[in-house]
DNA sequence: GTGAAAGCGCTAACAT
DNA sequence: ATGTTAGCGCTTTCAC
């Protein structure tokens, strides 16, 4: 293993310009530079990750805790963990990946041990036991998620109260009156995950503002459970033309339902999803969706943190706006 | 921050009492040891990762790099990298995220700077660049995923060429002669990433020996792409009446498509997938599968590294064997 | 612009 | 069964 002091020895100059000239702390002239640059290379030089830590009290890693369970749609969760991966490389950060299991022992852990500078946290609970402790915390803790409490801490998250606001707009707008709302599965709720209840709180007030009449029916989603769900909304509500659909697994079995009862979307019904784009294409009808912003959401948990490590941080809640695309999904009321 | 010193004092004792008490590598009276422990839970005492690091040259950190491509299917490697890190946990490891992104460089920067002990890589192309500075490097490396040339590296996987011959025999058995494959994206296959080519190895020799007929075709998924290849399949094989997928995203298209078509699953067609169990019990038919066993990999992958860090390492191939379950999509051929 | 040297907190011989 | 001590490789004053 090649050391900092070869390096030193082999360009003629003392351990410390070579620390020098990697970090940039102070000017070097050139020539030294050029010729510490070519030991490193030729020596084949990677500076030691522990030594560097316990001298300088940064590990340039930041921990990320992940939901442990699978009920939420995968494949966010992974997008915003390759958000977070790629965007902390480039700020010179790596990335620690943490599951919930461990819960807030692993905060202990992490932070007690210095493995990581700071944190990001996804898949927040309103009330999350691991809170008092990241609020304790000297290092920086940034959550992907909105908890009930948000005093101490830097949060991002979709608004997801304006996406159901916009959803309630966009059907109201297009004269749907009856609108039901295909929601998370109970679990999901029961979790008290807070983004749900944020986006049915949207859906509801901009429903009483326009007058439109809302139900709302959590769904396991797939086809059975589906099926069911979509039967007693008719029953109760037989003028529903108006679907939005908070829960990617009920999506596939909606439309194929809808198709299967000969109700034609969009000409007899219009559905809608809050959901990422990429399921928004890749449906069976082309849908008219709110995204979930999976990429901004992990890189704006980075930059916040990078900022929180810099000390110029800034607690506080940083809600990104929802953007509607209509596809082919939505339209004018029938009749 | 509480240090081992500040322990050591507190308890009455020597540094490296309180190292061994941590680190159980040599016997202690249990009087100290209590009061060790006690010190070290009234003063909340964590080690130093990086110290530790440094003294001992072990990081307890294991990196697994990730494909940043996403045409794979996401929640297969969120379900390994998940049970990579929980039992990675469960050996005293951390587990730290790369991304595909950086490439062989990343394998340098870690493997370098000791930043972990050691490598799994996921994704593995038959001919990865990877692979040389892998096999050079010191550190235990375990790919999941098969390279064309396995010298000299541990590899996990299932063993899709069985997984195909099973996949075969069941159609087979069930009296079905002319079989359509619906395969991955051409881009799998231009990337060369094994699995596609094994699992049609594998369904071409068990088709031969039952004299089976084959047509394979590559596909996007989505419904678009799968209405299409359904079309020149029954074109070119009128008589088609089983089918094997091994592509996440044409399975529910598939099944949509041959239900417009009037053809009953599996009264007409009989359609089997090579897909985790999940996707397999939410299908809108229970699909008969060959599961990805994502979890089992990810947790062989963690043991074969651990036990290479423990020298007690062995190169080498561990192939899973696939596992057929039988469910509502497959039947005898029909007449 | 460069060097010397004192740690950072821990582990692991080497003692006893 | 426990203590002493010499590093591990790097950062960062302090000195010139």
């Amino acid at each position: 293993m090649v050391t900092l002091a070869e390096v030193a020895k082999h360009a003629g100059v003392s351990a410390s310009t070579v620390s020098y000239v990697l970090s940039g702390k102070r000017s070097i002239s050139t020539g030294t530079r050029e010729r510490v640059e070519r030991s490193i290379q030729e020596l084949g030089y990677h500076p030691n990750a522990g030594a560097r830590a316990l001298a300088s009290s940064k590990s340039n890693v930041i921990a990320l805790m992940m939901p442990l369970r699978t009920d939420m749609y995968v494949p966010v969760m992974m997008e915003i963990a390759l958000a977070v991966t790629t965007t902390a490389r480039a700020y010179g950060y790596d990335v620690l990946l943490l599951t919930g299991e461990e819960g807030p022992a692993a905060v202990r852990r992490v932070t007690g041990s210095g493995l990581a500078d700071a944190m990001i946290v996804m898949d927040v609970e309103l009330d999350d036991e691991r809170l008092p402790l990241l609020r304790a915390s000297e290092r920086p803790a940034v959550l992907i998620g909105l908890p009930a409490d948000t005093t101490g801490l830097t949060c991002v998250d979709l608004d997801f109260a304006a996406t159901g606001a916009l959803c309630a707009e966009h059907l109201g707008g297009l004269g749907h009156r009856d609108i039901a709302v295909i929601g998370e599965a109970p679990a999901v709720y029961e979790r008290h995950t807070g983004f749900a209840e944020r986006t049915l709180d949207g859906l509801r007030g901009a429903a009483r503002e326009l007058g439109l009449r809302l139900l709302h029916r959590p769904s396991e989603g797939g086809y059975g459970a589906m099926a069911a769900t979509l039967a007693r909304i008719f029953d109760e509500r037989p003028g529903t033309t108006g679907f939005v659909v908070q829960n990617e697994a009920a999506v596939e079995p909606l439309l194929a339902l809808l198709r299967q009862q000969g109700r034609a979307v969009p000409e007899d019904v219009s559905v809608m999803a809050i959901c990422p784009d990429q399921l928004a294409l890749s449906a069976s009808v082309r849908l008219t969706s709110v995204s979930i912003p999976a990429h901004e959401m992990g890189r704006q948990a980075v930059e916040h943190t990078v900022a929180k490590l810099a000390a110029r941080g800034t607690d506080g809640v940083e809600l990104i706006a929802p953007e509607l695309t209509v596809r082919a999904s939505t339209g004018p009321v029938p009749g």
